[in-house]
DNA sequence: CTCAGTGTTCAGTG
DNA sequence: TCACTGAACACTGA
């Protein structure tokens, strides 16, 4: 699930429910991967009658600035989202698809309790997400060794090709790599390739300054589309390969193009040969 | 039952 | 030393 889009969708539905709010209540589950080493009892203790000041996203990563440090900083993982809640019932944010009833949802890591009876869970189910405390998440590993964030900090044109031609790995293996586009993951990489015409294992070095500029105006297009659609891909254009890329029966195909699937830095690339060069 | 998976880290390799 | 690759992590769902 999350990306930027689906994150930033989170950091959207977390602004509405606990930005100006005191929080009044916290369940920690018992997760030592999840928490890393932080203890129930800390977390606890670091949130409780706090106010929500902003909620801050770079990347994948998102962090609630709260009246006091440290604060609190959160990654998904796999297949991490938010869920919100309020007296009436539950909404799932940042997922999309499936919308399971009951609160807390499964596999809630987190829940937070806020003034006026709005709610808040952080849910895991492959504990492959983090939730961490730091005193400056911002200036702090493991958010600050990313790179660029694809929504916000995008670089010139000069500096993109610059930052693009002093790699040597797989284009798509670059844009999968979080020091260099902070927030891409392995569906927007497939996205943008495709859209950009370029084929996933040209050294990035080998990129011309046309092919680096369109790679750069479609990884800028793709992110603003899908944060635009608040991460529902429902609404993402029905020309977009994402609609295509999972389905495994034989003949599928985007625009009457086969799509190929091969590994390429150790992830499943979705793409185009007809099209992508 | 097996395997892939919208992610990251770290050991191993060249 | 640097850059890159792939296994490991942990669990669900097809």
């Amino acid at each position: 699930m999350p990306e930027l889009p689906e994150v930033e969708t989170a950091r959207r539905a977390a602004i509405a429910v606990a930005v100006g709010r005191r929080i009044v209540g916290v369940t920690v589950a018992d997760d030592t991967i999840v928490f890393e080493q932080v203890s129930p009892a800390r977390i606890r203790r670091a949130l409780l009658g706090r106010q929500v000041r902003a909620v801050r996203r770079h990347g994948k990563h998102f962090w609630f600035e709260l009246d006091r440090r440290p604060w609190l900083s959160v990654h998904f993982g796999m297949a991490g989202g938010l869920h919100t809640s309020r007296r009436r019932g539950v909404r799932l944010v940042s997922t999309g698809r499936r919308t399971e009833p009951g609160w807390p949802p499964r596999f809630t890591k987190l829940r937070l309790a806020f003034e006026g009876g709005h709610e808040l869970a952080i849910a895991d189910g492959r504990r492959l997400g983090r939730i961490r405390l730091r005193q400056d998440p911002a200036t702090e590993p493991p958010i600050a060794a990313l790179g660029f964030d694809a929504l916000r900090g995008l670089p010139g044109a000069a500096r993109f090709r610059e930052l693009a031609r002093a790699r040597a790995a797989p284009v798509k293996a670059l844009l999968l790599d979080q020091s260099f586009a902070a927030g891409v993951g392995n569906w927007i990489a497939d996205e943008v390739l495709y859209q950009a015409r370029i084929a996933p294992r040209r050294p990035a070095r080998s990129l011309s300054d046309r092919e680096l500029d369109r790679l750069r105006a479609r990884l800028r297009s793709v992110v603003r589309v899908a944060v635009g659609a608040r991460a529902d891909s429902d609404r993402y254009p029905r020309s977009w390969l994402f609609h295509r890329r999972w389905d495994r029966r034989p003949g599928i195909t985007v625009r009457g193009d086969a799509i190929r699937r091969e590994t390429i830095a150790s992830r499943t690339a979705a793409w185009v040969p007809a099209v992508q060069r």
